[in-house]
Parts: structure tokens; sequence; C-alpha cells
RNA sequence: GUGGGAGUAGCUCAACUGGCAGAGCACCGGACUGUGGCUCCGGUUGUUGCGGGUUCGAUUCCCGUCUCCCACCCCA
């Protein structure tokens, strides 16, 4: 025992998700899991923690995340002989998904259509819609491209699957930037003209971009600064670098979304964090979150898994901020009104109750209804009040009157229209 | 990591220039021992984020620190 009175709190950038948010988080991951079964996506669960080298590797070495925003340690070996490992929480899920399909040869199922949801952790400084530790929705389409995976038709089934889920979850005004970011040598020719570009011009822009032009000039297409906006707009453009495989590439992906009916705008300032995005890049954005208005990003990763040590499988995957989709959607509709509310309040009355309202309560539970039970030391007041704080529709009064006849008095506390039923017709009557 | 703002009851917020920490909502009990929501009465609301300093005296002034918010940065 100590005394010692000073509170725990939750750490920096992590948060407790309480009742009733959490109904919030739950229609979203069910509507999610409904959604991704409409298009055959499976689950896939992998650790929370992997390799410090497979995201290295993965994301890239000289990305912000990597280099300065992940939760690493050394873990020591189990034996004086055993080498210390480093070790990281992940940052993201697409690296250890690629990894999971290498390590258990996935490639001999086709085409794989793969689903993960679960926390992710960065060390980055928080504010609204950015935490420490934050969840994710994340999907990846990934194959030999014998199965199709390299085809524009996917990143269109994805990017459609996605306007279906925020439209299911009720996400209003929405919108798809679309871009390419071409294959690696594409961005190689294009790097170097943007240098070029840069050069004589750089000196005039914000410290930012004085910076971005020398050590990452694609993140110069990020600036804010309304000064910098007419050099940027005069900064040569991803899309004339593409070679033909990736133009056409690019048009088949937008004449499948028109098809199918989705807007979208091209972006062609839209660039990726991560080293291993090719091709199709897009974000979906939502006012109203500030500063982190992107609710959710992904694109095409080509050359990802060879990266890993793996054989040649192209892919496409995306990323929602869970976090950030629950902010979206609270301005809509309360987490309250998403609550599913109890049925009935089992109200036991009188002393030895508690074993009838115990009875009762299983019964009616076994046939699917929500129920809340009371307790036989709250006298009839309080077991009203209670009932109606829990937001039931109806108290359902078990005292010794009915238990002796077999016949309960429900009440409906909206209305207040109370009838006596039988033990057997009692979930019905409930559920009308 | 940088800059700015803010922390007082479970929640929303007051407290003059440094002078006994308050209101509403919520919560608990009672009026009211088998029929609630209304009303009335009563009660707890709390190391004023934390730690120092100045002072007879600090929620108030100073320093440090933590957390949250906003922006940068970055990204989901």
């Amino acid at each position: 025992m100590t005394n010692d009175r000073r509170m725990i709190k939750a750490i920096r950038g992590t948060r407790d998700l309480l009742p009733p948010d959490t109904a919030l988080w739950n229609l979203i991951e069910t509507t999610a899991r409904d959604v991704f079964r409409a298009y055959n996506l499976q689950e896939i669960r992998t650790p929370i923690f992997e390799a410090t080298e497979l995201f290295a590797r993965g994301v890239g070495e000289e990305t912000d995340i990597v280099s300065k925003e992940m939760f690493t340690w050394e873990d020591r070996g189990r034996a004086a002989s055993d080498k210390a490992q480093s070790l990281t929480l992940r940052p993201e899920a697409t690296a250890g998904i690629v990894r999971a399909y290498i390590e258990h040869k996935l490639w001999d199922r086709g085409l794989n259509k793969l689903f993960c949801v679960g926390p992710m952790f960065r060390r980055e400084r928080p504010q609204k819609g950015r935490y420490r530790q934050f969840y994710q929705i994340d999907a990846e389409v990934i194959g030999p491209a014998s199965a199709g995976s390299d085809s524009p038709a996917r990143d269109a089934e994805i990017l459609e699957m996605l306007a279906t889920l925020l439209d299911r979850v009720g996400l209003t005004e929405w919108n798809l930037e679309l871009n390419s970011v071409g294959c690696p040598n594409d961005r190689a020719r294009f790097n170097e003209a943007l240098r070029k570009a840069l050069g004589p011009v750089k000196d005039k822009m914000c410290v930012d971009c004085q910076r971005r032009a020398v050590t990452n000039p694609l993140r110069v297409f990020d600036c804010k600064v309304p000064e910098d906006q007419p050099i940027i707009d005069k900064l040569p453009r991803i899309g004339q670098f593409l070679d033909e495989p990736c133009r056409q590439h690019f048009e088949a992906v937008q004449d499948i979304l028109k098809g199918v009916g989705i807007p979208f705008h091209i972006n062609d300032r839209l660039v990726r964090g991560f080293d291993y995005y090719t091709r199709t890049a897009f974000e979906f954005t939502h006012g109203g979150l500030g500063a982190q208005n992107a609710i959710l990003g992904g694109g095409r990763y080509d050359g990802l898994s060879e990266a890993l040590g793996g054989p040649p499988a192209p892919g496409i995957g995306f990323a929602i901020g869970e976090d950030r989709l629950v902010l979206s959607l609270q301005e809509k509709q309360s987490a309250e009104s998403v609550t599913r509310r109890p049925a009935a309040y089992v109200a036991p009355l009188g002393a030895g109750m508690n074993r009838e309202a115990a009875r009762l309560a299983r019964e009616l539970r076994r046939q699917d209804l929500v129920i809340e039970l009371g307790d036989e030391s709250f006298r009839l007041k309080k077991l009203f009040e209670t009932a109606t704080k829990a937001g039931a529709k109806y108290i359902l009064i078990v005292g010794e009157n009915e238990a002796k006849a077999d016949s309960f008095a429900l009440k409906n506390l909206a209305t207040g229209e109370q009838i006596s039923v039988p033990r057997a017709e009692l979930a019905n009557k409930i559920r009308a």
C-alpha cells in the first residue's frame, strides 16, 4: 500500500473511448465489415509490433514516420547468447500485411483481398484528429499480376467501395482527390526536373520549401504558404512524366469511375508520404477536421513486396483514419442516437425477487432482446427512475403477486399503458 | 520538434486590484414501503492540473512541469 494519491492518467496522445461514443465506433466498424463482405474482402490480423527493419525497408528510411515518429525499443534476448532485437509498434498496416503475404506465400491463393482493423502508433505531437495511438481500418488487394492485381479495375473497385462505405455510414460531402504518382522511373525523372525547376526560384520561397527542395522536392506541393503558390503553379507536374503504361492505367481508372458514377477531382499536387506508393494515389477529405482534413488515404504500391524480399506482387490499399471519421460523423449524428437502448427493464420488487427477475431476464435475453436488470433493494420509485434513465421502452415488474400468477406487469414508459402479460407471451409483447 | 492559447465540482462555466471557492445541470437521500417523469427539502460536489517561489494571505503574481486545444510540421 502507498499513500501516493497522484492520479495515474492516460499518457500523452492516448485516450479512452467511452460510451456513448463507442456506439459510433461500432457503427463504423460493423458498416465497414458489411461493405467489405459485399466486395469479398476477408479479415487479416497481424501483430501490433514488428521488426523495426520492416518499416525502415517498407515505408522508407527517409520518411518522417520512420526517421522520427516510431515507438521503437530494444527487446532483450532470452539468453545471454541471444542478440537483442529492435522492435517497433506498427505506425501503419500495409508493411505488416505484405510481410504476412510473403511469409505465408499467400500468392498461392491468387488475388488476396484483405482488411484489418486496429490501433497504430506514431510519436507525433497530438492535436485534433491526431493521436499517438490511433485507429485505422485498412484494406489491401494484393497478389501476382496474373491474378489481375495490377489492373486498373482493382483501383476503381477500391475507390467505388470506399465511396459506398462513406455514404453508408452517413458521411456526406466527402471529396475524392485522385492522382497518379507513376512508377519509380517516372518519379526519378520528375524529381530531377523538379529540382532543376526549383533551383532558380527556391530562394524566393518559404524556408520549409527551401528545405524540401533539397531533401524531398515532391513535398513542395504540400506547401500552403500563399506567396509560394504562383511559383508552385508553374512547376512541372508528375502527369507530364508518366510513361505510356502508367498514363493508360490512370486513364482506365478514371474511365471506370465515371462509368460507375463516382465523382472525383484530379489533384496533380497530391503526393503520398511513403516511399512505396506507385501509380494511383488518392485521398478522401472532409471539411470540419481542421488541418487534418484527410479521413482516409491510400494508393498503389506495385514494388513493395520486392522491396521486402518477396516476389513481384502488385497491390493497392488504403487506410481510413477511424478517429477522424468518428469526428466527422459526430457533426451529423450524436452518439446517443446510434446507441441501442434496452427493450425492457426487469424490475424485481421486494425481498427475494432477484431470483425470479434473473430467470425472466435470461429467458428474454435468449430471444435476442436487450434487457436491463434492476435490483430488489431498489424501491419502486427508484426502479422507475433507473429504467427511464437507461432509456428502456418497457418496465417489467416482478413482484410477489406477479410471480404467483406467473403473469407480469408490463408498462410502456413512454405512453404509461400497462398490461398484465403471461410469461410465455412476454417476449412477443415486448418486441411488438 | 517549433509557435500561440487554455486548465476551477462528473459536465458547462463564474469568483473585482491578492482577502472565507460559487451557480446551473448531473448525482445521492428524504417528503413518497406496489406505479416514474413534475414539485419541494436536504447532502457531497473540489488537494483550483502538478511542483516550487513571492506574500500575513495565491484560483489570482512569478518560475518550472504535465495535459488538452489551435497552427506549423507530418499524415490517417
